[in-house]
RNA sequence: GGAGACGUGCCAGAGCGGCCGAAUGGGCUUCACUGCUAAUGAAGUGUGGGUUCCGCCCACCGAGGGUUCAAAUCCCUCCGUCUCCGCCA
């Protein structure tokens, strides 16, 4: 959530961060307004609360008589304790209401707008030209199918639409990838995890997930669990309601999951192949670092992130996301979109966000800034969070479609052979 | 699935309904002593919030309710941990 101390003191980014995300401005005003009916409410509370606490200690050193005579006195001061009390807790209720509506303050730069409002920021590599080589390329799915790796009838026949079964290679591409992904990971300091990717509500809602796109979470009502869309939110969890040592720089975890989606609200969006589905995997980069550091680890992320593109051979362009596009708890994202050739288009294979404090703040996790000239006792304030994506499933369409050969075989790229036996091609069956 | 025990500060571990934000031990920090280390002694050492802000006040003893003038302490629900029995991998 957002710091309402800082909104108190400066509400003017507050209004302009929701006017670039076209959400209500209005809201900041109103929680100005809660919050002052908040603090005095419980000014009232607690000076009521010490004269009662004052009281009982007079209570307890009195006898007999004395005492009874205190008791009625007290009396009538509890209720009107308990009276200040309720008014505090709706108070408080009412102002948190109001700040969970506002999503994350925007980072400077970021573009206003909404979903077709993103910048450009850079293309690499160029689309593969198969005219020139002479043969039309065939989609993700048909290759999938020539080569027996991808089976979307028989994931409809058990499980539904946007269900699919990988086969032989292409599933032994996908590990090969993911793999792959978690060396990379690991190798730039991140610690791998495999994930729980059932969740209980307050962790679910405390990545910011439970709000606007609530209905596209699968939730298990008779458990009141939900399945994660993406082991962020496990990690983000991990370190709920702890104080962290950030001494040593940025704490880093690459979760290893399967990722649920339901889709909701997408019907007859990229119905074919597994560009879209409702479970895949994942390799995410989530990292836990200091505020001040948040904005260099999210430009080391997205470098990551291209290192892999880079590794498996793919053209890519990437974006920063327009303030309406962003999630809830970001406050600037990029994401790599690779070329599909038989889409003509760039489709999103990672997404890197930076949250600054937001997710933290909600979780609970802070950090103790160093003591000044050495005194004991810094104080705790919360730490920035930060994700981004070293694979999914859906980077074997960009895989399959940029690397296939005009026979329907796949070329495997060479930083992935050594995870597939050597193998430098899938063949067609 | 059945029966029971327990959840207190960085850790261990006390805690009659008011004198408990919490004994004691360990750890940690600082200081003193010592040629260095060790040992010893002293002081300090939770979090969040309010404020008339070098002080005072409020809340927090797994979470949420309840009883009471007053709850770490009594009652209920939930979450978690452990033990035993049963069952299934």
């Amino acid at each position: 959530m957002i710091d309402v101390n800082a909104l108190r003191e400066n509400p003017e980014p507050f209004r302009a961060s929701q006017r670039a995300r076209q959400a209500d401005e209005s809201i900041i005003d109103s929680i100005i307004a809660a919050d002052s009916t908040r603090r005095s409410a419980l000014s009232r509370f607690e000076s009521l609360r010490a004269e009662q606490n004052a009281f009982g200690k007079k209570v307890a050193a009195a006898t007999g008589d004395e005492k009874q005579s205190l008791l009625a006195e007290v009396k009538e001061l509890a209720a009107a304790v308990k009276s200040a009390q309720a008014e505090s807790e709706d108070a408080k209720a009412e102002q948190d209401r109001l700040v969970r509506q506002v999503a994350n303050l925007i980072e400077p730069g970021v573009p206003s707008g909404g979903e077709d409002d993103f910048e450009v920021l850079r293309h690499v590599g160029r689309p593969r030209d198969f005219s020139a080589e002479g043969f039309e390329p065939k989609d993700h799915l048909e290759l999938g199918e020539l080569t027996g790796g991808i089976d979307m009838e028989r994931g409809a026949k058990v499980s539904g639409a946007r269900f699919y079964f990988l086969k032989g290679m292409v599933a032994r591409l996908e590990l090969a990838l993911l793999r792959l992904a978690m060396d990379e990971a690991i190798s730039h300091g991140f610690t791998p995890m495999i994930t729980p990717t059932l969740v209980r509500p307050e962790t679910m809602a405390g990545t910011g997930f439970l709000g606007e796109h609530s209905d596209e979470i699968y939730h298990l009502e008779e458990d009141d669990l939900y399945l994660v869309g993406t082991s962020e939110v496990a990690l983000a969890g991990y370190h709920g309601d702890e104080i962290l040592d950030m001494s040593d720089g940025p704490t880093r975890y690459a979760g290893w999951s399967s990722c649920y989606r339901r889709e909701a609200g997408s019907h007859g969006k990229d119905t074919r192949g597994i560009i879209r589905v409702h479970q895949f995997n994942k390799v995410e980069m989530f990292s836990y670092v200091r505020v001040e550091d948040a904005d260099a680890e999210h430009q080391r992320m997205l470098a990551w992130e291209e290192e892999m593109l880079a590794k498996m051979e793919l053209s890519y362009r990437v974006i920063q996301t327009a303030a309406g596009d962003l999630g809830t708890s970001a406050a600037r994202k990029y994401d790599c979109e690779a070329w599909i050739p038989t889409q003509d288009a760039y489709r999103e294979l990672t997404s890197t966000s930076n949250c600054t404090t937001f997710q933290a703040r909600r979780l609970n996790i802070r950090e103790r800034t160093p003591a000044a000239d050495g005194a004991a006792g810094g104080r705790t304030r919360p730490v920035a969070t930060l994700n981004g994506t070293m694979a999914t499933t859906r980077w074997l369409v960009a895989l399959l479609e940029n690397h296939q050969q005009s026979d329907g075989s796949v070329r495997i790229p060479a930083a992935l052979q050594p995870y597939m036996g050597a193998a430098d091609v899938i063949d067609v069956q």
